[in-house]
RNA sequence: GGAGAGGUGGCUGAGUGGUCGAAAGCGGCAGAUUGCUAAUCUGUUGUACGGUUCGUAAGUCCGUACCGAGGGUUCGAAUCCCUCCCUCUCCGCCA
């Protein structure tokens, strides 16, 4: 949610920022809260005379008036008539103010001062590159799905039976590395300070309006049609929201998670784009980290929650690069965003296995998550971020295809090797199996 | 799914139509005091929105709203009525 209080200050800076992203008029938004403030002003002057009213009558009795006594009738048809007008006010007020809040939570956040200016994803920078020695130099190698298929690892075709398409089925060795990645990463963000939390995958609907997803975005999500439940689209929507409404204290803050959930995503109006392996399906599985912060670290927290992702990639020995988005590419939510990005060997480019986003403020304000400094007035919103760490099918796939081999099979990271067992136990790769 | 009970401030818990934003206790904060890792006493202590005076600001003052949520009755609702949500107990079912 934008800070209405700041659009009110300085409008015209506002939009200036707004409009680094693409084009929006704040002047209906302006002109509705001029009129809801008076409003409210008149409204509240006659619910004060009305309460008078209230009390007085009540003193009246109390002092051993009667009920027909006639100052009493008096204040009893003034009050009607008040209660009438009021009656009228009130409903006009509230139609404002929803109009307000649906304006408002139409409107993406503001870009950080430091996001570099772009219309598009072709304007991203380039921040840093890492493991190009790892970067396998031999020719033909196979894209991710042909070399899973093959091994008998991936099976896309009995999922679409199942489901539907853009769903896979991991097979053997193949669900044993997706397990033992989520738990290798998962051991990282813990030793990293992260506290790992299990989530409920289903979220209400004002979870996802607190993060941003609703109410633009309902035809990316899965909606269950009984209840007001959808299929959570990324932890961050869970975790986030494990801390909406409340008032937390600045001593409990930085508070770090990490979180592994599966992820559920429409994927409405891609149709043509990656239809094969692993990279866009309607159900992957993330682990996310997600911090809560005081206004004041948060530059540094993005910085730091990065290194975090990049971590795990650096542990597993693929390839990556850094991207900051610009302004025109920045997600709806997000103030400041790197993406990291993963060699993918068969495509020769990277692509994007981390999103991690400052979104400082924004989300705070619309889920109403604060906190208190001791010895100091009122309350201040807290900043979130978070960043995947990391998408896990998608690591799958820049691993099976970085680490296979001339022979057919696809050896296993270092690091991973303690997290098989199994018939994997002590292996150092996975070989075709004899169909 | 069936039956019952209940949702009050950071917590415990009073309050069944008027002076209740709400007793009391605990906790928190500030001060006082005691020669001591603490006790006692005093004061203070919710959030949001709007307005206002002085101010660079913090803040001051005024009004309104909020006792699970939304509606209703009434001059007036934490208190009565309706709908919904949630929690707890018992039964059923179930991983």
């Amino acid at each position: 949610m934008i800070d209405l209080k700041q659009l009110r200050e300085d409008p015209q800076r506002f939009s200036e920022r707004l409009n680094l992203r693409g084009e929006y008029d704040i002047q209906p938004i302006l002109a509705l809260d001029q009129q809801q403030r008076e409003l409210e002003e008149t409204r509240s002057q006659l619910q004060a005379r009305s309460n008078q009213i209230g009390k007085a009558v009540g003193d009246r009795m109390k002092s051993g008036a009667k009920p027909n006594d006639p100052e009493i009738l008096a204040l009893k048809a003034e009050g009607s008539a008040l209660k009438e007008q009021l009656g009228e006010l009130e409903p006009q007020e509230r139609s404002l103010k929803a109009e307000i809040e649906t304006l408002s939570l139409g409107l993406p956040n503001l870009p950080s001062e430091t996001t570099p200016l772009g219309k598009n994803e072709t304007e991203n920078v380039e921040i840093r590159r890492w493991g190009d020695e790892y970067i396998p130099r031999q020719e033909g190698l196979l894209p991710h799905w042909e070399l899973g298929e093959a091994l008998g690892i991936l099976n896309f075709e009995r999922s679409s039976k199942v489901a539907q398409s853009r769903f896979v089925t991991l097979v053997g060795a193949g669900a044993a590395l997706e397990r033992s990645l989520i738990s290798f990463m998962l051991d990282r963000h813990i030793q990293a300070g992260y506290t790992e939390v299990i989530p409920p995958f289903l979220v209400n609907t004002a979870s996802m309006t607190a993060t941003g997803q609703l109410p633009k975005f309902a035809e990316e999500s899965f909606q269950c049609a009984q209840d007001d439940l959808w299929l959570t689209p990324t932890a961050e929507v869970p975790v986030t929201n494990l801390y909406r409404d409340e008032i937390l204290s600045a001593e409990d803050l930085p508070i770090y998670h990490c979180a592994y959930t599966p992820c559920f995503r429409r994927e409405a109006g891609s149709y043509g784009r990656d239809t094969r392996g692993l990279i866009r399906l309607h159900q992957f599985n993330k682990v996310e980290l997600v911090k809560f912060v005081h206004p004041s670290t948060s530059a540094q927290e993005h910085e730091a929650l990065v290194q975090d992702a990049a971590a795990i990639l650096e542990a597993l020995k693929l390839p990556y690069r850094v991207l900051e988005l610009c302004t025109g590419d920045l997600g709806f939510s997000a103030a400041k965003c790197y993406d990291l990005e993963v060699w993918m060997p068969s495509a020769e480019t990277y692509r994007e296995i981390s999103s991690c986003s400052n979104f400082q403020g924004f989300q705070a304000r619309r889920g109403n998550l604060r906190f208190k400094e001791t010895g100091k007035k009122g309350t201040q919103f807290l900043h979130t971020l978070n960043g995947s760490g990391l998408a896990v099918g998608r690591t799958l796939a820049a691993l099976l295809e970085n680490y296979q081999q001339p022979d057919g099979s696809v050896q296993i990271p270092e690091v991973l090797r303690p997290y098989l067992g199994g018939q994997l136990a002590g292996q150092s790769a996975i070989a075709p199996t004899p169909k």
